[in-house]
DNA sequence: GGGAAAAGTTTCCTAAAAGAACATTCAAGG
DNA sequence: CCTTGAATGTTCTTTTAGGAAACTTTTCCC
């Protein structure tokens, strides 16, 4: 049900992978539930038909951005969440290297939160991956906080990431987030076993 | 031209006073101009309509969401910005969180890229996956070189990194390498199955 | 279980978006 | 001025979204 592209272009669709095909729907209906909403309060609340609502869930339907944009503030939806796409993982082991100058890359141990590298004077870029026990703030009591961004991406497990000026955001393996580390932060596990994560991190 | 109510709901459409009406067609026009392109050119990048695109400049229509998708890849436009109601187009705001959380990313035209967030001009770092299929290099023929760093993360799968200067180097889940992506690189999946890399790169 | 009520899905129809073709405007040269 | 070609705007047609209502499924009492 895509083949959008035009005579006149001559374009395929190529550029438009996106929520639609499959995750769009699951992305709103998921929200919606977690609302507690039935499809008749949400599509009230949001001032579209029920049954609109029921194709969008399904992905019967390519809604109007009109639509998605109302129903974006009744889920409270994040909007950036809604044009990005899926990814999911799961690992194994773990080796490290390190090229740097010229000559060999050497190997680092990697133990549980560790550097992913090593001469971090020659980097700019800071990664490594953290384990979170269940039920265990990474930081306690008080919010991370340090001039510059963050990339953190889930390698295992389910945690909540809890922000200063965001709601909380349930992650699961292959979940990532982009955010200003200025910004205070932190992280609880919400999986049984230990919730893995990878940090990229970037001072100013 | 907005009596989108429903009998049904019975209810106004108060809450969606947004970009429709006035600006998200100036928006876009603006952003187009700002990348120089004609509308023939911007709706082709889009794949769209030419004839399209002009309406929703001139907001002579309800553009659907898969529509301003493209747009947004292809202009590079910042997902909030369209969603704000603000008339007025201060985005200054500060912006610092961009999710991609619950499995979703958005996906680039760079073909097996995801991007794993979006607002890229107001982030200095670009973590993206990549999905090497078997057997097939990332970038073909000649080493991939970009001003920077880079940090390279194996979520899944075998693939062999060729480097510039130095030997090539096996990895495989979990293994890691920061690099210097002046240094000419590419990879080369060697599993039977595709390899799933994260990447993170930083120029300079 | 059986029957109601609620939740969700599908159908049908109207209104509107998307694309192609046609029309217009605009900028340069002659 | 008056072309000429590029860029944008408008008209026309086809396709599809969106809503109401009919229909199906699920839930949950009795």
């Amino acid at each position: 049900m895509e083949p959008i592209q035009s005579e006149e272009t001559g374009l395929a669709p190529e550029a438009s992978e996106a929520p639609d095909g499959e995750v769009l729907g699951k992305m709103i209906r998921d929200a919606r539930k977690e609302k507690g909403l039935t499809l008749e309060e949400a599509a009230k609340a949001a001032a579209i038909g029920r049954s609109t609502l029921s194709k969008i869930e399904n992905n019967q339907t390519r809604p109007s951005f009109e639509i998605i944009r109302r129903l974006m503030q009744t889920l409270e939806l994040e909007t950036p969440q809604l044009f990005v796409q899926s990814a999911q993982s799961s690992i194994s082991g773990r080796r490290d290297y390190t090229l740097s100058g010229r000559g060999e890359h050497q190997k680092t141990k990697t133990y549980d939160h560790e550097l992913l590298c090593t001469e971090l004077t020659s980097k700019r870029m800071l990664p490594y991956i953290s384990t979170i026990k269940a039920r265990d703030v990474t930081e306690y009591d008080s919010w991370v906080r340090h001039r510059g961004e963050e990339f953190m991406y889930v390698i295992s497990g389910d945690l909540v990431l809890y922000t200063e000026h965001y709601r909380p955001l349930s992650m699961s393996a292959g979940d990532s987030v982009y955010y200003d580390s200025g910004m205070g932060h932190g992280c609880v596990s919400t999986s049984e076993e230990e919730a893995k994560v990878l940090w990229v991190s970037l001072e100013i």
